[in-house]
DNA sequence: CTTACTGCAAACCATTTGCACGATC
DNA sequence: GATCGTGCAAATGGTTTGCAGTAAG
């Protein structure tokens, strides 16, 4: 599917669990692995079937927990949406999403204006914000065409 | 709380529920009033309640239910969110919204920049964007000194 | 009078939690 | 060896569905 991820990735995800105090162990590693070569950005449900590849003993729950630790330290996210099952995301680079309302299919976009968008200044200065999120809902092609029906 | 809806704002909501071949009942009504007048985003626990109040009788399945109704045929929206219940919107105006991820307050804000954002072209010709959402987390002034104890 | 809407209860399903065992440091 | 992480199973909670009775057009 995709080429290994390099030592360095990989040196680089082993300090950020110790400065997290997280251990290192098989499973945040497959899953942490499986999520840097997803690009579709999948759903718990989703990454566990990977990497139930690798470690077919892993748990679900195992699976979803780590992600939820990932999201909290840095290492991923949760794509913004209205409802549906959560959907995580490792590519920590400023980007946007498409999201179709009938496939559910999720779609980078990458748009200049998005970029460093600075803090609304509505909010006051002690409003503290961590994360902008800038979702596209709509129709993908295919759905699209088979909407047309 | 707030002054009763105008005649022609509810004039209006009547005309939509044709439009969609929707039946005019009290509990429509009810719940689209509270939706207009309620600015802090509620979820349908939270319309539920404050319908109850007029129509006792009401079952929050009837809430929920309508709510997702309105949002089809587009007199509210969903908030867009990382998890969480859901958060409706009855004001349909172009703007963008802060959520503080502890106390789950969600704020409106304009910021000029995202009004009229156009659809990414990336997406090439055939795909339709039906809705931008534009999504500020963090913490707000309450829980960012809550938070230094 | 026909068709849609409501209220109730049960079903669903993603997500979370408690706990004992096993693994990491 | 102490503590954290995992796997399992059960609980949770928001949301959804089926259905019979009721109301709107």
């Amino acid at each position: 599917m995709k080429a290994e991820l390099t030592n360095e990735k990989m040196e680089r995800f082993f300090q950020q669990c110790r400065d997290a105090k997280l251990r290192i162990t098989p499973q945040r590693c497959e899953i942490y692995k499986v999520l840097m070569e997803c690009k579709d950005h999948p759903s718990a449900d989703r990454v566990y079937e990977r990497v139930k590849r690798i470690l077919p003993n892993i748990s679900f729950d195992t699976v979803n927990r780590t992600l939820l630790t990932f999201s909290e330290i840095g290492l991923a996210f949760v794509v913004a949406g209205s409802g549906d099952v959560k959907r995580f995301d490792g590519d920590m680079s400023s980007h946007q999403h498409f999201k179709c309302i009938k496939c559910k299919r999720i779609v980078d976009i990458r748009h200049d204006v998005f970029d460093n968008i600075d803090v609304p200044k509505e909010l006051g200065g002690n409003f503290r914000v961590f994360r902008m999120n800038v979702l596209a809902e709509g129709l993908c092609e295919g759905c699209v065409e088979s909407n047309i029906n």
